[in-house]
DNA sequence: ATGGCCGCCCTAGGCGGA
């Protein structure tokens, strides 16, 4: 039986942390790897590490110093596509066909820390982008024609289960009313499959983010947030055969603060 | 919320992250 397996990742830059993108690489063997937070330009990209273990096919959309994007894959990436949202010039998403499946690596903006889009341009920014998202989704008709995983950093944690404190969290960007109806509401009138809280129902809590600011201690505490997310078109969802979220790589020495997520899929 | 950090950039204080 044919599978795709696919993985994403908020690196917190790929340049600093390749070895690190190789050693996930080699211990998990995903086809796919998206990728999030590159912070790498375009050009720069440290294709011939992966390439020499196997993963030799890109699709990026890089800038200087912040954000970035890319798909890494072990089979030859078409049709490469890359939305501005908002108009911006920035590099928050990039997608590609490979094996018959088209595999979105997004990249949601933060919003800053006042969640108030009056006071706050970030946030605000935040808002338009997931209003266009909503918007773009709506209107992809593929959803429902052709098998499609939107995956990567959405900044936003939907669930109660999806912070460490729900009710501490209710005013802190990331978890505020606004932002978890909107990717509520972009989910389902999407007809996407959230294959992840799927395969680890609520109220089971499930983070993939933690704060640098809690020092080497992440695990005693747990406060982190389900920031990063897979969710595939209604047909390869049903395909959806195995969840991993992969805590191991928060206690690597120098870690990137989110961990990856891995998605196994039946192929027709 | 996060007390406490981290990575980037015209190398050093400011920006962005969340």
């Amino acid at each position: 039986m044919k599978t795709l397996t696919v993985a994403t990742w908020n690196i917190n830059s790929v340049r600093l942390r390749i070895d690190q993108v190789i050693a996930f690489l080699k211990i998990h063997q995903p086809d796919v790897l998206a990728l999030q937070e590159t912070k790498c330009p375009p050009g720069q990209f440290p294709l011939k590490k992966l390439a020499a273990h196997g993963w030799p096919h890109l699709a990026e959309h890089g800038q200087k110093g912040y954000h970035g994007v890319a798909i890494i894959s072990r089979w030859p990436l078409f049709d490469i596509e890359r939305r501005d949202f908002c108009g911006m010039g920035d590099a928050r998403h990039v997608s590609a066909r490979v094996l018959g499946v088209r595999i979105h690596s997004l990249y949601v903006p933060a919003g800053g820390e006042e969640p108030d889009p009056q006071i706050n341009p970030k946030f605000a920014h935040k808002l338009s982008f997931l209003e266009e998202m909503r918007q773009w989704l709506a209107a992809l008709r593929e959803i429902r024609e052709d098998p499609m995983i939107l995956c990567g950093d959405f900044n936003v944690a939907p669930y109660e289960c999806d912070v460490w404190d729900h009710k501490k969290l209710l005013k802190v960007v990331t978890h505020t009313p606004v932002e978890t109806d909107a990717l509520k509401a972009i989910l389902a009138e999407s007809g996407l499959v959230d294959v992840v809280r799927r395969a680890h129902p609520a109220p089971r809590p499930l983070f993939t983010w933690w704060s640098y600011r809690g020092g080497r201690d992440w695990q005693s505490h747990d406060r982190g947030r389900r920031l990063d997310h897979i969710w595939a078109s209604p047909a390869l969802a049903a395909r959806c055969e195995a969840v991993e979220v992969i805590r191991e790589t928060r206690s690597w020495h120098r870690p990137s603060d989110h961990i990856p997520l891995i998605a196994r899929f039946r192929l027709p």
